[in-house]
RNA sequence: CGCGGGGUGGAGCAGUUCGGUAGCUCAUCGGGCUCAUAACCCGAAGGUCGUAGGUUCAAAUCCUGCCCCCGCAACCA
């Protein structure tokens, strides 16, 4: 009976197109399940999607669409996600929608029986509510004690909810992360512990009724399950636990990993396990935080407008080098469990160096050699081997164990390194027996066939190992040195037989120009960011003005004045703030924290004309006293928000007053 | 004292678990080869491993203080 193996990604959010992020994450799930597969295990690989909440919501009305038409068009419609884990060549056994028919209904049997055991409970909800807005805030959700939304006051009021008894489980919970590897790596269980275990677990809110696009609890119309309950169980209904669409979960259950963001690991390692022992059912025998893919060291985001920082499209990508190129770069580039820079230029770089410097090439040559020499047939008359091939040799057949050994601990760097160890000695290994000497006397022909055979056998070896991180490109090589020994079981010296048609095909990587690539990946980012705003945005929006009035008496206490700008700095470790020193014309100096820092620099706005108000009460930011607010116009430019400060004429004084 | 990650030749990284000659890729310089994708092979220069102290026969690695960078959080009148 083949062993078992249970990997998932998470499932991802369609509020927006997918980037690269998560493009990671799933390509080193694939890997890890190829590799299983590859060694023999019976393996289930589980993706899909979260599809339900409040964004998803908005986002469809926004659009005017239902919620299900809106996460059709992300998911399942052409270039969707389905289709781009096709493009990736992604191996998912299954994919799960918690829009589900199946997964809705399990999801609410679930919820019953964790409600009858008594492990989730009705309660209310404490918040702050504005009448008219209908919305429920948090306290720290609130502008200056009102509604963010409409700025008006807002009072005490408590929604009705259902919550999870997350405390009762806190001392299994700090047991199972402290004392054993369920969580890894272990920088991550720190991190966990400290922030939010020993700080006591508080019992977690599991349903709304503030939103309806969820799963309706149904014994209790109004509410739906919030994510929590939603969102983890996915990883046992899609084996069909409490439903009949499928019937693996006594089979793959427990899973063997989830692989999981960072952002997230809080949810896996927590909540997860606390509901799992709420339904007495066995946990996940590990979860895995891996680490992000930073642009130019910043976080990746899908909602960052930020102009310099662009997502990072895999499609083109893997379009222009390769799925196998992409998948590779991925994987060799950095420790799994750390975050690690992306950039165009380390992907080509990494692409021309590995790929087609070293394993190319190496296939390159010694295809060609076969075929110019031995017409691509070896003979049979070989020489015996060497001195000098016993280290090829050596490393090539030593590869295997160290190999299982990293895969097995999620070392995927540091087992491909290894293997192109290998492909680095092969090449070296040309050069020491020069086979293009050899060629030219047929007395040397039987040593040139050996050490044709021993290149073919080491490429063969690196190719079986490289199976789960480059399928198409293994499938190519394996075609082109004519092996048909290319599982796991074949990884072992002297397999290759003797007589194998060897064929010199196309480049498998074709060397990149990095400075004319860099520059058309450029133009294509610039096209694409310009044809996106032209479409789908107005090129200058403004706020619709208030329909309500304000009495002139009221206007009239706003206290306007000219200020100066004497003094302007950025504040400490804030990406927003901007500390003026004014002119008020008091003689006194002002002084005014704004929030525009992305807009202006320091030192343009030193010397400048502005406008304020002055009768603001104060208040600290970042701790500094902010005695009023510079006045500016906003307005949205293509999607993107544009402010100007009103700047005056420079001949009025400080402290004109505005009226 | 909010939490976490990090600071290693010009660039990007490994090494830190379990102290013992500081390693890889690129870039630079010199040489070799001509089978191959202007690629491959050899050699050289270049590092007080953020900083100050401590433990030790021995510290990039263990301990303490400090500085700087990044992410989360907060803030954005």
């Amino acid at each position: 009976m083949a062993k078992k193996f249970y990997i998932t990604t998470p499932i991802y959010y369609p509020s927006s197109k997918l980037h690269i992020g998560h493009t990671y994450c799933t390509v080193a799930t694939d890997v890890m399940a190829r590799y299983k597969r590859m060694t023999g295990h019976e393996v289930m690989f589980l993706t899909g999607t979260d599809e339900h909440g409040q964004k998803i919501e908005q986002k469809a009305k926004e659009a005017g669409v239902t919620p299900q038409e809106f996460v059709d068009s992300i998911v399942t419609a052409p270039g969707g996600i389905t289709d781009m884990w096709k493009l990736m060549n992604i191996s998912n056994d299954r994919f799960i929608r918690t829009t589900d028919d199946y997964h809705v209904k399990s999801i609410q049997r679930i919820f019953k029986k964790m409600y009858d055991k008594g492990d989730i409970y009705k309660g209310a909800y404490k918040g702050k509510y504005c009448v008219p807005c209908e919305s429920f805030w948090t306290e720290s959700q609130l502008v200056d004690g009102k509604c963010p939304d409409c700025g008006r006051e807002v009072k005490d009021a408590e929604e009705e909810a259902y919550f999870f008894r997350l405390s009762k489980y806190q001392k299994q919970i700090e047991d199972l992360l402290s004392n054993t590897d369920f969580l890894e790596p272990e920088s991550r269980v720190n991190e966990m512990l400290n922030n939010f275990v020993r700080p006591g677990l508080e019992d977690l809110c599991v349903s709304r009724t503030s939103f309806t696009w969820g799963v309706p609890v149904d014994f209790d119309s109004g509410h739906v399950v919030y994510v929590w309950v939603d969102a983890l169980f996915n990883y046992t209904t899609a084996l069909g636990f409490l439903n009949d669409k499928y019937d693996d979960y006594d089979k793959f259950w427990p899973a063997d990993v989830h692989f999981v963001g960072k952002e997230i690991v809080r949810f896996h390692s927590i909540i997860w396990p606390a509901m799992l022992m709420s339904m007495d059912m066995p946990l996940p025998k590990k979860v895995y935080g891996h680490g992000w893919l930073l642009l130019d060291g910043g976080k990746i985001s899908k909602s960052k407008e930020n102009t310099t920082v662009n997502v990072i499209d895999p499609v083109i990508l893997a379009q222009r080098y390769g799925v196998d190129a992409l998948r590779y770069y991925l994987m060799r580039e950095f420790p799994f469990g750390s975050d690690g820079n992306f950039s165009n230029e380390l992907l080509i770089n990494r692409i021309n160096i590995d790929l087609a410097n070293d394993l190319g090439n190496l296939v390159s040559r010694t295809t060609a050699m076969v075929g110019k020499y031995f017409a691509g047939k070896l003979p049979a008359e070989q020489a015996a081997d060497e001195e000098k091939d016993a280290e090829l040799i050596a490393m090539a057949s030593g590869l295997k164990d160290s190999y299982e050994a990293l895969m097995e601990r999620y070392t995927f760097q540091t087992a491909v390194v290894d293997i192109f160890k290998v492909i680095d000695r092969a090449n070296k290994y040309i050069d020491e027996n020069a086979p293009w000497v050899l060629a030219r006397s047929e007395e040397t022909k039987p040593r040139l066939a050996r050490v044709m055979y021993n290149l073919l056998e080491t490429i063969r070896i690196c190719n079986i190992l490289l199976t789960p991180f480059m399928p198409d490109t293994v499938a190519e090589i394996a075609k082109q040195i004519g092996s048909d020994r290319n599982g796991w079981e074949d990884v072992s010296w002297g397999l290759l037989s003797a007589d194998a048609q060897v064929t010199k095909g196309k480049n498998l990587f074709p060397r990149i120009d990095l400075k004319k690539e860099l520059e058309e990946l450029a133009k294509i980012e610039e096209e694409r960011k310009a044809e996106e705003a032209r479409k789908s945005l107005p090129a200058v929006e403004v706020e619709p003005q208030s329909a309500e009035s304000v009495d002139f008496d009221t206007f009239c206490k706003s206290d306007l004045r000219v200020v100066k700008v004497k003094d302007c700095q950025n504040v400490k470790k804030s990406k927003k703030l901007l500390r003026f020193t004014l002119d008020d014309g008091t003689g006194t100096d002002r002084q005014i924290l704004s929030g525009i820092a992305m807009y202006y620099k320091p030192e343009e706005l030193v010397g400048k004309t502005l406008a304020a108000i002055v009768n603001l009460p104060p208040r600290k930011m970042m701790g500094l006293e902010s005695n009023g607010m510079l006045l500016s116009a906003v307005h949205t430019e293509y999607g993107e928000e544009k402010l100007n400060l009103i700047m005056l004429d420079d001949a009025i004084p400080a402290g004109a007053k505005l009226c």
